[in-house]
Formats: C-alpha cells, structure tokens, sequence
DNA sequence: TCCTTCGTTCGTCGACCATCGTACGAGCGG
DNA sequence: CCGCTCGTACGATGGTCGACGAACGAAGGA
C-alpha cells in the first residue's frame, strides 16, 4: 500500500458545501470542540475535551467534524489526535470561521 | 385587543441562540431565501422565490428562518411579507451573516 | 503476560426534520 | 357573487440525527 497508515477519510475543501460545514457546527457539543481546538491552535487527543457523552457518541461528533472539512484527525498509537482546518477552512469560505468563533463568547 | 394584525411570533434575538442560527441557515432552500431577501434589500412575498417545493413546505421553512430570528414576517391582506432581521442579526452576532452571505456565491 | 486506556463499530431507540397532499380561510378582482 | 390567489393547519411519511450500551481491537504500561 501507498500509505500504509492514518487512513481516516478526509474530504478535499473543495468538495465541502457551505450548507455541511453550517449543519456541522450548529450542534452544541460540536461547536465546543471546534472552541477548544481554536483556544489551543494545537492538536487535541478526542478524549481530552472534557465532553459530557458517551465515547462512541463523541466518536460520531468528530467523524461528522472530519466529513465536513472542518476538522483533520491523525492517528498516533492507540489515540487520534485532532485539529482544525483552519488556514484550508479560511481558503475555502473566508471569515466564516472567524465570525463563528468570534461569536462563540457571547451570553 | 391592543394590536389587532400581524401576529406572528418573533423571537427577541437576545433569546436566540448561536446555533440556532446556524441550524437555520444550514438548509440550502432557507440559504436561498435569505441570499434573495439581501440581495433586494427589502420584502418580499412568500410565494416571490421560485423555490422548488410545495408551498406547506414553504410556510415550514419560513417558520423556522423566523424562530431562528433571522426573518421578520409582516401581514398585508392575503400575502405575508417577510425580510432579512439585518441589522439585529449584525448586533447580536458581529460578521456572521455577512461570511455567511459573503461565502454563497462560492462554487 | 495481563490489564488498562483509547477509540471504533454495531444495533437500537426516540426525536426531530423536510417533504407532501389535502383541506381550509381570508382577501382581492372581475 | 364567484372564483382565484396566497398562505396556513393538519396529518402522514420516510429519512436523518443525537444518544446510548455492549462488544471489540490495538497499543501501551505494570
């Protein structure tokens, strides 16, 4: 094989519709995952976000995050490590994210 | 009764939520409606958008923009006349219509 | 080697959603 | 007055969504 690992299926930004990655952050917990991956501009491990759901319910959230553009995941031993797309996100709709983010604060 | 016309029930957008919002505009015959309303600006009837559904439908759709905050529906004899809440919108989350709106002309 | 941790998969469940057709009421126009 | 247009209300339906628990495999640590 090609690329023997971190096969996990992520679309090209260009094939991403305005409509998925708004449908994608209009949940809850999902939005706290995306504020948390900002807040930290890093990688994040999908179980150090702190949610208040079962595991395979968060491991639904972030295949949704991942097949809506807004989020790359890379597998590292037993743990997947996330971030956002953000630089690709801002090619593709730009300051979308931002104002999404820049929102997030209010009451 | 004190105001006899035009009841609709719209939502004060301090009580509306980000993500409703973002649910709202993530269908893409509620994205055409409001792309069209700030295109013109002003009002427009129901039955005004060409949209390719069957109008029990439409009253759906419109219902849930308004709900959302972010369409004002007003009552003029048979038709309803419904716009953009812009300026609200802009107050309540800073840029995001505008991205929103910015980002549909994308292919 | 054994046990724990991490995340996935699978099946299920209830709730909600987009859609429709039908029937309806309120105006407007001839 | 009669018909037309506009939008609503009311089911009904098929599909998707968020959530869960249970079972699993793959590392990694003791």
């Amino acid at each position: 094989m090609p690329t023997p690992d971190t096969q996990t299926e992520h679309p090209a930004l260009a094939d991403v519709e305005l409509t998925d990655v708004l449908a994608a952050l209009s949940d809850p917990i999902r939005l706290e995952i995306v504020r948390q991956l900002a807040e930290d501009g890093g990688e994040r491990t999908c179980g150090s976000f702190g949610l208040p759901i079962a595991k395979s319910t968060a491991t639904h959230h972030f295949r949704v995050l991942r097949q809506a553009g807004v989020v790359t995941s890379r597998e590292e031993g037993t743990r997947k490590y996330n971030a956002l797309r953000r630089d690709e996100l801002e090619a593709r709709f730009p300051g979308l994210l931002g104002s999404v983010l820049g929102n997030l604060e209010n009451p």
